[in-house]
DNA sequence: CCAGACGTTGTT
DNA sequence: GTCTGG
DNA sequence: CCAGACGTTGTT
DNA sequence: GTCTGG
């Protein structure tokens, strides 16, 4: 869940929407209309630990105690998600958890495909009133041993349980990414952040605040370029019941 | 004890 | 680095 | 889902 | 043809 992301907003769109100051070496972003999570793209983040700078991270979180560079291309396949219910446990995330490095992921939307009998429609799934929102992250910094100049900023996405609107989409998995109301981001980037209250935070969002549709099947396609702007284009799939087609 | 995993959920 | 499975 | 692999044994 | 990796 959560492999399927946008970010269709300028440099300082996402500046002023978080308080923060463009830290990349880019002037602009390129507008992300579909990113795919097995790409490990390049993303706009906000760390914990410089909550005023915007810095771009790669998808795909590399643990600090792997070794070598195919370890970690290995890894990162595997934890472009990361589930809230077990983050303390895991071995990937647990000391990015305990060292308090936790991330906003600014997003305009992110994809998610419902099964009905053996099809797979693909909707796109957004907040009602914030063009742009932030999704929950924890981040590391792997150094390479062998080349003490590669650094490695990675990110992972945490998931929560699916609300409503999203048990109805991603009716196989029911998680959805961990939102976060613009209230919340500043606590998720509070340093001292204990269990309960991370445990309160890692809530599913009030589903109420989000909207979502069909889209084409091209964001399924592996073979075309999928990352343009028709790719978000609503598109109404005939043997799907109305309600199904677009759930505000 | 040592070796091996360490993670999540994908699709026209 | 730490846990798990054999 | 699609792309790509799919296997084994050796020597100069 | 079928499995695996991404």
């Amino acid at each position: 869940m959560c492999f399927h992301n946008s970010l269709t907003a300028t440099v300082a769109e996402v500046e002023q929407r978080f308080e923060a100051t463009n830290k990349t070496k880019q002037a602009d972003f390129e507008p992300v209309y579909h990113g795919n999570g097995f790409d490990f793209p390049v993303w706009p983040v906000i760390t914990a630990q410089a909550p005023k700078s915007i810095q771009l991270f790669q998808w795909g979180l590399v643990p600090r105690w792997v070794k070598t560079k195919e370890e970690a291309e290995e890894m990162r396949a595997n934890t472009l998600n990361a589930k809230a219910e077990t983050l303390g446990e895991k071995p990937s995330f647990k000391y990015a958890l305990r060292e308090a490095q936790r991330c906003l992921i600014p997003s305009t939307g992110f994809f998610e495909w419902q099964t009905v009998g053996k099809n797979k429609y693909p909707y796109y799934i957004r907040l009602r009133n914030q063009p742009i929102f932030a999704m929950a992250g924890l981040w590391e910094s792997w150094h390479n041993p062998a080349y003490p100049d590669d650094i490695w900023n990675t990110f992972s996405i945490i998931t929560t349980e699916a609300n409503p609107l999203m048990a109805r989409i991603h009716n196989t998995k029911q998680r959805m990414p961990l939102l976060l109301l613009p209230g919340s981001e500043s606590l998720w980037l509070q340093k001292d952040l204990d269990t309960a209250a991370l445990n309160e935070i890692a809530r599913p969002l009030d589903d109420s605040l989000m909207e979502a549709f069909t889209v084409g099947r091209l964001v399924s396609h592996r073979t075309a370029n999928s990352n343009v702007p028709e790719v978000t284009n609503p598109y109404a799939y005939p043997e799907l019941s109305q309600q199904q087609l677009s759930l505000f």
